[in-house]
DNA sequence: CAATTGTGATAGTTCCATTATAACAGAGGT
DNA sequence: ACCTCTGTTATAATGGAACTATCACAATTG
């Protein structure tokens, strides 16, 4: 995975590095048990601050996508919360979807670009 | 409608009004040619600064939900630029829908979920 | 003229994001 | 034991965003 920072972007640094962690989690290119560069090296990697992935990585891992074993450093370790991920689901959705409205973008457009999407993560889900 | 802001939120003020009017003209309770409370009404009413009020209204005008006649106020005038409306979307749906599949929500509970939103808003679309 | 509209300038406060430097405990390799 | 690498914490400094406050102005309506 390349993992690279957009540094004219608005978002900030540790969310644009959260959000592709994720995306590599989803796409499968990181699985299980599978380590992250440390925190360091990432930085380096990445030209930022060693403290910016150290917040990436805490958020990461409150939110259920890591965990931390010393030495080892960063592993993907996946706790799933349904209910709340459905929660939160529901409460970006409505914003999302109320724009689409507004936009003329009609549902069946929604459902077909979620299906396009939904094909690049894993296979039978 | 009833415009509140929750002051306990992580969420800007200005960003919870743009939401809340983008709500209210996805559900129809403002029309095209509506008026919204002009910026110091708007502001004494849910107990925030006017310019905060007007940093919202800017925002909102810009992305083609409002436009500002002076003397009437912001009036609701919808200006439907829908590629970027799409690309927009596809943007937000990548990081959303990565999550979902992190979260082992299933692509049919996804499309349910959009149903039952969609639902809330204008009839036939 | 009086009142209200959006808008602009300026200033102050608070908080977040980012960087920098330093230090510490824990674990593996030699 | 020693060294190295891990995450983690503390502290400080800087820049910028968010929010508020006050004053002011051009434009429009009654």
């Amino acid at each position: 995975m390349w993992f690279t920072i957009d540094f004219e972007s608005e978002e900030a640094y540790y969310s644009q590095l959260c959000n592709q962690v994720i995306l590599g989690i989803a796409m499968e290119q990181y699985k299980e048990g599978d380590t992250l560069p440390s925190v360091r090296q990432m930085a380096e990697m990445i030209g930022i601050n060693m403290h910016t992935v150290n917040k990436a990585y805490s958020i990461l891992k409150q939110e259920g996508y890591l965990k931390v074993d010393n030495r080892r450093g960063a592993v993907v370790s996946l706790d799933v919360d349904k209910l709340r991920a459905m929660q939160e689901l529901q409460k970006s959705l409505s914003v999302l979807l109320a724009k689409c409205h507004c936009k003329n973008i009609t549902r069946d457009e929604v459902h077909a670009l979620i299906d396009e999407i939904y094909d690049n993560y894993g296979g039978e889900d």
